[in-house]
DNA sequence: TCTGGGGTCCTAGGACCC
DNA sequence: TCTGGGGTCCTAGGACCC
């Protein structure tokens, strides 16, 4: 095979944790974990003892009663996260970032310089690990999932190079669950047919896979399984949706009830979108009963919006109407907004002489150019003293916080 | 002890247009 | 009046990712 393996994929292990671990030497070879009421992040100590993130911390605390937990250094988790990828970013330019501690690199442009794509990958190992004081594992391929699957194996805290001559070798005898796109459900549809591991999946026929999986997902995982991947790094991804949700117990669904919650996540989910000029057309909104099941609704608008109070009752009205048909339903536990169909970049200078001012929050008039002018006051003041300087009302108060706004934040993609 | 939060993509049916 | 097909958009739900 003539082509070289050139993708890198590089992921920060059990990040949070390891940050705190890393900032307090006396948590280091402990089971640690990040949160309280529920878990957010837990170190691979934690991690053995059957800890896993989004668990609550009362069951946690009952399958390790020596869990120690931490209060997050989100700060420092945005901090070292941005400075691990721009560590790869020395190298090549051509970094697609997948989360706050994830990212792919294509160093085919760059071997001249910095030698082969594995002495790359130790570089960078070694660069996280002294300056940032952080472990983080590297898989390297000819492709963006097998580099994927490298690094996973290659965890925790190694680096795992996949030889273009011996990559099928590498790849059929590991299990399904490791390929991209293979969650619990896959999983055991796949099992029923006998597929445990992808080199079982790539001699299922395609036909069979299509009629298990769908025609996409069965082309797809097809493909996979042969490490046909056509996918490139790319470098700048722009956001299509934008949301905001809160689980918040379980409480009655009256309208004193969702509609503070849905004015504050309007506001949270607004204001992004001002922020970067993005209205959108399309709005969201998701309610989940007592029993865990959920409902959506939308409306897709005429014209974009980004105000806040608008989006607000846009909000209320869809879950009105969900409430209308789920009468029995009585109890809610968790609201979502979200916002797609977001313009790539909304141009007031060029917009503003339609957006007559009245129009209020018509779906179809122009943005809700009144209230908008009320919002942008309202970031102004928020960007010189802070979020909680001002809000909307009954928002500001009784709003149940089961994770703190600044781990929210290191999850929100830029928009 | 019932399970956080922010995203992406796919599917399937229906409306509507040519 | 009934027939057909292609394409786009919208809506609701679901699987999956970090």
């Amino acid at each position: 095979m003539a082509t070289t393996a050139t993708i890198l994929h590089a992921d920060l292990d059990a990040f949070y944790a390891s940050v705190e671990q890393m900032l307090d030497a006396s948590l280091r070879g402990k089971p640690i974990a990040v949160g309280g009421g529920v878990v957010l992040a837990a170190s691979y100590e934690a991690k053995a003892f059957g800890v896993r993130s989004g668990m609550p911390g009362r069951q946690a605390r009952e399958l390790c009663p020596q869990l120690t937990f931490v209060t997050g250094h989100f700060k420092d988790y945005q901090r070292l996260g941005d400075a691990a990828i721009k560590v790869i970013g020395d190298f090549t330019p051509l970094v697609e970032r997948i989360s706050i501690d994830e990212a792919f690199a294509d160093v085919a442009g760059c071997t001249h310089l910095f030698g082969t794509p594995a002495e790359i990958a130790m570089a960078i190992r070694q660069r996280v690990r002294t300056e940032l004081g952080l472990p983080i594992s590297v898989g390297v391929a000819r492709t963006k999932h097998l580099a994927k699957i490298a690094s996973q194996v290659a965890k925790p805290d190694g680096l795992v190079v996949v030889d273009p001559d011996t990559e099928l070798e590498f790849l059929h005898p590991l299990t399904v669950e490791l390929m991209w796109g293979v969650g619990p459900v896959t999983k055991a549809r796949l099992a029923e047919i006998g597929v445990l591991t992808i080199g079982q999946l790539a001699k299922t026929p395609g036909w069979s896979l299509e009629r298990l999986l769908g025609p996409a997902a069965g082309e797809k995982l097809a493909a996979l399984a042969w490490n046909r991947d056509p996918r490139e790094i790319r470098s700048h991804r722009r956001a299509r949706s934008a949301g905001a949700q809160s689980a918040i117990g379980r409480k009655p669904a009256e309208e004193r009830v969702f509609r503070p919650t849905l004015v504050h996540l309007a506001d949270r989910v607004a204001t992004r979108l001002r922020a970067k000029s993005r209205p959108g057309r399309t709005v969201t909104v998701r309610v989940r009963f007592a029993d865990l099941s959920s409902v959506t609704r939308s409306i897709t608008l005429d014209a974009p919006i980004f105000a806040t109070m608008i989006l607000a009752e846009l909000a209320e009205d869809l879950v009105r109407a969900i409430l209308a048909d789920h009468p029995d339903e009585k109890i809610i536990s968790l609201l979502a907004i979200s916002v797609s169909h977001i313009e790539e970049h909304w141009d007031p200078e060029l917009e503003l002489p339609f957006g007559l001012e009245e129009e209020g929050r018509r779906p179809g008039s122009r943005l809700g150019m009144a209230r908008w002018a009320a919002d942008c006051a309202v970031d102004k003041i928020r960007d010189r003293f802070g979020w909680d300087a001002i809000g909307y009302g009954s928002a500001a108060l009784g709003i149940s916080r089961f994770v703190p706004d600044e781990f929210r934040k290191l999850a929100e993609k830029d928009l």
